[in-house]
DNA sequence: CGGAGGGTTGATTCCCCTCAAAATCAGTGG
DNA sequence: CCACTGATTTTGAGGGGAATCAACCCTCCG
């Protein structure tokens, strides 16, 4: 497994909420930071699946941070199609870009029910000017977000529907396993196939005769909400998958 | 000192970078705004068409923000096939992300022959901590970028060719009409239909038909590095384009 | 028990790719 | 002035990957 086991000292009696997991593999938080960080995490609110978080054309939104649940950003076209731009899991934001500009571009859908903890502007900004490295953190797992983004994009417009399938497993699979909720071995995954098809600009008949090509290929598996990789070396050659940015074993900045 | 190069028409007003003027609709600049924002051009440069100014897995690379010319990012497959992420026209940032992330994740190729300014981190942050409405400015350019990745990921994955073609060929010339080179009438580009093809995740033989169905439909011709449009409002409702957040009249921030 | 949502599979269609070959054009050197 | 080269655009023919349409299955749940 992966090296984040020896952070987990740090914390010792703060609770380790999925952000600080994961700004903890980019920057090493000190104990200030990270009482800083859990100090955001007031407001408790939940959501239940379905119900729009976040619509299009709305504007001056809160952010949120994800706690538990999976919720999906996406763009609804003219002539009903859907377009998912990305999911997001524990330890994201929801929102944050669209808090900054004013205005929202996509609509938020939680897809299990969800527990986040909302922040405002000022929170933020205030818990940034305490502690600038904190600033860096975020803003980092918020570039990474936008790598996935554009990596998401070179999978719809260069890929084919199985290794673009593949490919976005892997990249699923390592953004969980930084907030320990999966590994090369597999993960919970609460997707329908016709949310996997909105995602890759494919359609749900289609998505389920790709899934069984990767089964029969002995590549990956999706049943019963669980994906699992049954081999791992094999399905990353097949997608052409590279992890370097996400196979982070410590932090980059101490 | 603010009085570099070439600054002679205007006389006493500071000239107007393409940078200056995207900005300057965002965010309401004053004098002195523009004049830090003006000494951010110092270390001028020039790149010729073809020869990549950062490559994919580089470190440690500067900063440039685009004068004049066309560029563009992109990512290789390992087949040799590419895709394109983004045009960067006069006016964009290029590698802003990768300066922060200490690595590029992407590579970046003059299309024409560019004129660049470099710009440091610390030259960047400087500026930003005497201006911070120009950080905000800036961010808020950045973030109309992201959008525009995502505007384009949805053309990707879920427009057809015709559909896809007429969307990207709108946006690109809204952004240019920001920075003064393009008009709902059309403009001047340099991109070959190759270019295109990376970009749209089309083949070039395809793009060639369907920029004939484009002009034999009477609403958009590319000729000669010249794109017109023949019928701006049937190509809008054609692309189901929204421009509501390119429409700027006035800036946002005053 | 009936209805809804999701998964699975088959048959058919069509959009776009691939391969192939001209046509056009700019540059280059004889 | 012309032959030669390479890059780009254009057009045609054929094939394939994914969409669409249409069943049928399952499980869950009121």
């Amino acid at each position: 497994m992966l090296g984040i086991g020896h952070h987990t000292k740090i914390g010792l009696h703060l609770e380790k909420t999925p952000l600080a997991l994961k700004l903890g593999a980019f920057v090493a938080l000190s104990r200030t930071e990270m009482s800083v960080l859990d100090a955001l995490h007031k407001r408790r609110r939940t959501f239940i699946a379905g119900c729009d978080l976040v619509r299009q054309g709305q504007s001056n939104q809160s952010a949120y941070i994800l706690m538990s649940g999976w919720a999906c950003s996406y763009k609804l076209l003219q002539d009903g199609q859907r377009q998912i731009v990305d999911f997001q899991i524990p330890g994201d934001f929801l929102g944050l870009r669209s808090v900054l500009l004013h205005m929202s571009d996509h609509s938020i859908e939680p897809i299990t029910d969800i527990e986040v903890t909302e922040v405002t502007v000022t929170d933020l900004l205030e818990a940034f000017s305490q502690t600038p490295r904190l600033a860096t953190a975020v803003f980092w797992a918020a570039s990474r977000d936008e790598a996935m983004v554009v990596e998401h994009l070179i999978d719809i417009g260069r890929r084919n529907a199985a290794e673009r399938m593949a490919h976005f497993l892997l990249e699923l699979g390592a953004r969980l396993a930084l907030v320990g909720l999966g590994s090369k071995a597999g993960f919970a995954c609460p997707l329908s196939q016709y949310l996997l098809a909105d995602a890759l600009g494919l359609s749900a008949v289609h998505v389920n005769r790709v899934l069984r090509t990767l089964r029969e290929a002995g590549m990956a598996t999706f049943r019963d909400g669980l994906v699992t990789f049954d081999s791992y070396r094999r399905l990353t050659e097949f997608a052409d998958f590279d992890p370097t940015y996400l196979d982070q074993i410590g932090p980059i900045l101490r």
